[in-house]
DNA sequence: TTGTACGCGTTATCAT
DNA sequence: ATGATAACGCGTACAA
């Protein structure tokens, strides 16, 4: 059986009070004491234990860190970039792919709040919808704890959000590409979430100011697997293959401008002088093409960063500002002019 | 303040160990008893606190893993795999990413037992190093809980190993470039981790069974990170320059060979005619190409469903196999005759 | 089948 | 500065 705190004080000849103050780092404790427990801890390699410590302080400080899928290029390192920094910080990750199903992620958000974690981490924008009766069990759930969210927002007590101004960001892309003399521009996304449609806005709302026409035609849904390059690639020709011309691609992730960029081999199209792709996330798949991908880089390191501090700032009862935006920046390769 | 047991009771007028026991699905409790409880449960909302449910149980039925870099595309695919199997079996998962050093991984495990983790789960072979005195944190490790391993091989009490035969997998992908009239064959990788060993071994055993020089000076040790892929292109471009000739790669990661067909493409050389390639993990990179890259599957969702079905047993009391093994197979794409 | 009472290992609140 | 002791909420012998 494992030490408990009882057979520490008697070894070190003291009470559990002081042991356990010892423990917690109180600063009633005369040096001396202080120091006799500390060595009697460490030559038995005393560990408190979690559960009962987890009763008393009400926290194992343990954060649970919620995606649709952890496999995710970009989810990936989004967690991965929050796991570190919590660590750092003392807190450990409780990992939770929910999938994209609304009712599994209301589950498992139930069971992991019963598993008294001391905060939620939403990463990526699915977990925020446009009808509102779908956010219900976001309130519900800040109702127990801070929740966190990561490249969305959402206004309601006890609820931060962190993002990137997608919108701008694909404003700022698609202007670009305008402004270089292409304006019939495909806009290709693979998702409705909070930063999906603000992307779409951004696109639209560059044609618009450009005075170009309704672009509806050239807005194009696709709803297979990202990771399935081959299906996107047929996607597009699919698309040209109606009748439709573009000279430019505009994307809301990174692997489908990959599939542009297959597209255009595929029919002897010059890259960019033919087709011209932007991308988005700025990932290593931005580097396996040739020409490699421009695409724009939302900061996601700096994005978990902030919401992290500002997670320890709510846990330590501090205000904190209830969302943090940061802008996107476009980065120039191979793939536009 | 949340509801306890006590006042379940209360409100059911039955005690609190009835209650405890329609929680646990006891059978000696009359329906009618039973469905009473469960009523009240119901209304109210109650959840056990989880704490004072692990000091009884001695288990919050929870499973630490454990890998490097979980943004690494493998090991965040490993990660996603484990973690939907275990919340299919009711437990949770504790994510740690510890990174490459011995003595960081070493604290972070410490750490994590101190939560009282039913079991570690430790991804990629990195974990196992040659030196039999840097694994000695397994064997501590494993005094306390039974230690998954994912694609390594360690041979110790409470340890349990599930793994692809990569020796015999880069073997036969070798061969196949051999039989097809490649001899001059340069392998690269980028890990001496346990089946970076095993790979390395596979291709020098390939050279040797066909009669082949000593391939030394064909053998490159990349030290980067994968997903700088426009530095393994520079890395391959340094070995050409210094006048190695080879007409086709072998790598230990699919990262490796989309460098390789860069380099292939900078140099115009003609793919496979010219360079043959094969990659290792048949990741998404290997779709992201033009010609598409032959790669070797691990299989890794099999290997971590039989892993899980493994530490499932273990917890359960039962027998079960200290090492599975599976093979690899090779997925035949246009980087290769 | 059901209830009582105790143990689990801490933290926190009083005294001293 | 330190010690005694009461929570904390649940599981489980043991008793009824």
């Amino acid at each position: 059986m494992a030490l408990t705190i009882y057979d520490i004080s008697k070894k070190a000849g003291v009470s559990i009070a002081t042991v356990s103050r010892v423990l917690n780092g109180s600063d009633s404790v005369k040096a001396a004491t202080k120091e006799k427990v500390l060595r009697v801890i460490e030559e038995y390699d005393y560990k408190p234990n979690a559960y009962a410590r987890g009763m008393g302080l009400h926290s194992l400080r343990t954060i649970g860190i919620l995606c649709a899928d952890s496999s995710d290029l970009y989810l990936a390192k989004a967690v991965y970039f929050l796991e570190r920094e919590l660590h750092a910080s003392g807190y450990e990750s409780l990992l939770c792919c929910t999938g994209y199903d609304l009712t599994d992620r209301k589950n498992y958000i139930q069971l992991i709040l019963s598993k008294k974690v001391d905060s939620l981490i939403l990463v990526g924008s699915h977990y925020v919808s446009g009808k509102e009766e779908e956010n219900e069990y976001i309130r519900e759930a800040a109702k127990q704890v801070p929740v966190m969210l990561l490249n969305a927002s959402y206004n309601c007590p006890n609820v931060y959000s962190t993002l990137c101004n997608d919108q701008a960001a694909t404003f700022e892309a698609t202007s670009s590409l305008i402004r270089a003399g292409i304006d019939d521009l495909l806009y290709l996304y693979d998702s409705n979430s909070y930063s999906g449609t603000k992307k779409l806005q951004g696109y639209k709302e560059a044609m618009k100011r450009h005075k170009l026409p309704d672009p509806s035609s050239l807005i194009h849904y696709y709803g297979g697997r990202t990771d399935q390059i081959e299906a996107i690639t047929d996607f597009i020709q699919g698309i040209a293959d109606k009748g439709i011309t573009f000279h430019g691609i505009v994307a809301s992730d990174d692997s489908l401008a990959v599939g542009a960029v297959k597209y255009a081999k595929k029919n002897g199209l010059r890259i960019p002088q033919d087709l011209a792709i932007i991308g988005y996330n700025n990932s290593m798949l931005t580097a396996c093409t040739v020409p490699e991908i421009t695409s724009v880089d939302n900061r996601l390191e700096n994005l978990t960063l902030r919401l992290v501090q500002t997670l320890l700032g709510v846990l330590a009862g501090e205000e904190m500002p209830a969302q943090s935006v940061f802008s996107g920046k476009l980065i120039q390769r191979g793939t536009t002019p």
